[in-house]
DNA sequence: ATGAAAGCGCTAACAG
DNA sequence: CTGTTAGCGCTTTCAT
């Protein structure tokens, strides 16, 4: 009952509460995690204790007796410059954080660049147990977390490129191909089934085609890809090929695509200056670009080669990120919503760690019911191992 | 020696280790701590079992048990839009990430809106004793952190507003006023000492003011002042109530200032079209912005109106973040190298933490070396409580 | 309602 | 070089 360790300058524990409220410190864990058996008037002297010694419980301790954290991990897996270029990135750290801290979990971030060092110290925190759940965000085809996850049967959502294929994940994404494919058509028809044109519109993309032999508004699209190992880049090309495969079968193969080794606004408008140079881009030409950045650099180029964006040629984004705004004129792009991407995820893993309490396991069962894209509410769904979230096509000025 | 716990599905601890390499766990703890005394053919089965079993240590048991979890925790206060908006947070959270890392500790990120919710759960969590240091950039005048820090003499390192007048605490910031001075300065003036530019140069800011009744190229500067609760903004703001001051005595008072409410680009916008109402803007215009966003919003708004920038107006940012050149024209600005923000700050709590280590002090000594900002060495240099870091005016078109 | 005691998984003297 | 023994601070039966 005495307090066994009274050392020097050590931060309070729990023993300086229970000798200074007058019980053991049984009594105190009890009133702190709020069971019940506590007197009330024990209660009003562990509380003033608590006080006046200024306690908190210590976080390591208190993981280590319950084998619980507290803690959602969000893990983001990228090169640093693609840290600090992604729009998107804060976006999903900001939702996610919204939701855990909603459920009553704390979230942290963690960030490995890709050197080798940085991603083993996250590899052995994760390895020991850190975290009550993990929210991937990944750039990359084979993430070493994933079978780390597997054989420890973590709680899991991931995020990023094509992870829908790995069967016992629980993957969060939006669909590349056909949101890429609404856009096309609607750059190259003039037309489209959804409303577009307003960012805050909540609507789901609709990706019924116009009439393919319709006169087509641009006759020449050029695409300008992104890193093909990043999330959503290979889907957005493919959509690329088969919209054009569809709507301009005789040119379709022929038809100019840049493969740019980053996002960044220069590598577009190398693309840009290689196209113009050819021959003269005309108002038949449409440059496609895989997100808003690089649409920026093209237009930018264009700007400076004298071309009018869209009189001239038209140009698209994908992402809808602030940039999309900033320029003149404004971009016509896809909004995939990131901010509710962690969102979802957060209420994903927090499901699966709310299962598995509820049903004993210490190690997930991914069957977790999963709330859909739109609907903040978790109502009890199917089980889903990948839930993608709707887009919208939003129309402005560049297309 | 045996196994104590061998549970059913649990995940392997150090006891399972040993009862397979035939030795005590106690021979694996310091095996795995790296701890001389351990015979290289009982290392060779320890390495062996560890593998065998797939044994992580616990970082729960390892951090109660050795009262360090070699953890640094980067906590950011912002509003989420701020979170969201500003394009210094990620370059912080990247740099600090790097130097953390390669100072051998792990990074994680704390992200918390203004409601109390969030607020609370990191106090219990830092007081808590969940990480070995703290950075904390915040954007409030009063963080409760700080008390907290102070009362449990934890290793923290503040940068946002003010806190280089808050003794106990180390800091990081840049010079706001003499940065805006220089820049106001120069769109006034046209003259400028250091070798503006190029964003790449290190130099050091030099702020020697030309001939104050040298001929001014514009002399009718106007102020958009970002919210007066944020990072730098009444230093800034200051900055342009003394030069304008010391170049226009007159005119001075009567200078039309917007005070935004947000840093976001309407609200410059809805400055600009306030002023543009109130008469004609001329080529004596000048509209100096608290930073890069406001400028950008000021610059579409101008366009919109059919004024040039900077033919009719001169307009300036401040942050060189990457809108500064998305826009066209391209923005005059001052960079304050965030990403050398978060490095900096990193490099000194983990002084501090070495230097407690090395004096046998739990609680921190803050008085430890700090490495000046352009310096990524760690000379032992002079003990210092609040670390400047240099700017650079930044010269391109707007102004 | 409350106290005693046994862990949680690991580190760190202290013996041998 | 290695095993034994105490803790680290808290939770959680099990008695009382």
């Amino acid at each position: 009952m005495s307090a066994k360790r009274n050392d020097f300058n050590h931060r309070p524990t729990i023993y300086d509460v229970a000798e200074r409220a007058g019980t053991s410190y049984a009594t105190v864990s009890r009133y702190l995690n709020g069971r019940s058996g506590v007197a009330a008037s024990t209660a009003k002297r562990i509380e003033q204790a608590i006080k006046d010694v200024d306690y908190t419980p210590s976080a390591a301790a208190r993981s280590l007796a319950q084998q619980r954290t507290h803690l959602i991990a969000l893990i983001i897996h990228a090169r640093s410059e693609d840290i600090i270029t992604d729009p998107n990135i804060m976006q999903i750290i900001a939702s996610a954080n919204a939701r855990v801290t909603r459920e009553g979990w704390q979230m942290v971030t963690l960030m490995s660049e890709n050197d080798g060092e940085s991603r083993a110290n996250i590899e052995r925190l994760v390895s020991g147990g850190f975290a009550d759940g993990y929210l991937l965000y990944t750039m990359e085809e084979d993430d070493p977390l994933l079978p780390l996850f597997e054989r420890r049967s973590m709680h899991a959502v991931i995020s990023g490129t094509g992870y829908h294929q790995q069967p016992p994940f629980v993957s969060v994404d939006v669909d590349n191909a056909a949101a890429m494919s609404e856009l096309i058509r609607y750059v190259l028809t003039g037309e489209t089934h959804s409303t577009g044109g307003d960012a805050d519109d909540a609507d789901t993309t609709d990706t019924t085609a116009g009439d393919a032999t319709a006169a087509l508004r641009r006759t020449r699209p050029a695409y300008i890809c992104g890193p093909l190992n990043m999330p959503g880049a290979p889907e957005r090309l493919a959509a690329f090929r088969a919209v054009t495969g569809e709507l301009l079968p005789d040119s379709a193969d022929s038809l100019p695509v840049h493969y740019a080794a980053d996002w960044n606004t220069t590598s577009a408008a190398a693309a840009v200056r290689a196209w113009a140079e050819d021959g003269t881009l005309t108002t038949r030409d449409a440059i496609i670009c895989a997100n808003d950045t690089l649409a920026v650099g093209a237009i930018e180029e264009l700007h400076r080669l004298g071309y009018d964006v869209p009189g001239d040629v038209a140009v698209s984004g994908f992402d809808n990120s602030s940039a999309a705004t900033s320029i003149t004129p404004q971009l016509t792009t896809v909004d995939q919503h990131m901010e509710r991407r962690g969102w979802v995820m957060a209420g994903l893993v927090i499901d699966q760690i709310r299962d598995a309490d509820k049903n004993g396991d210490r190690n997930g069962d991914r069957n977790a019911s999963a709330d859909d894209a739109g609907n903040t509410d978790d109502a009890g769904a199917a089980p889903s191992k990948t839930v993608m979230l709707a887009t919208d096509l939003v129309i402005r000025e560049s297309a």
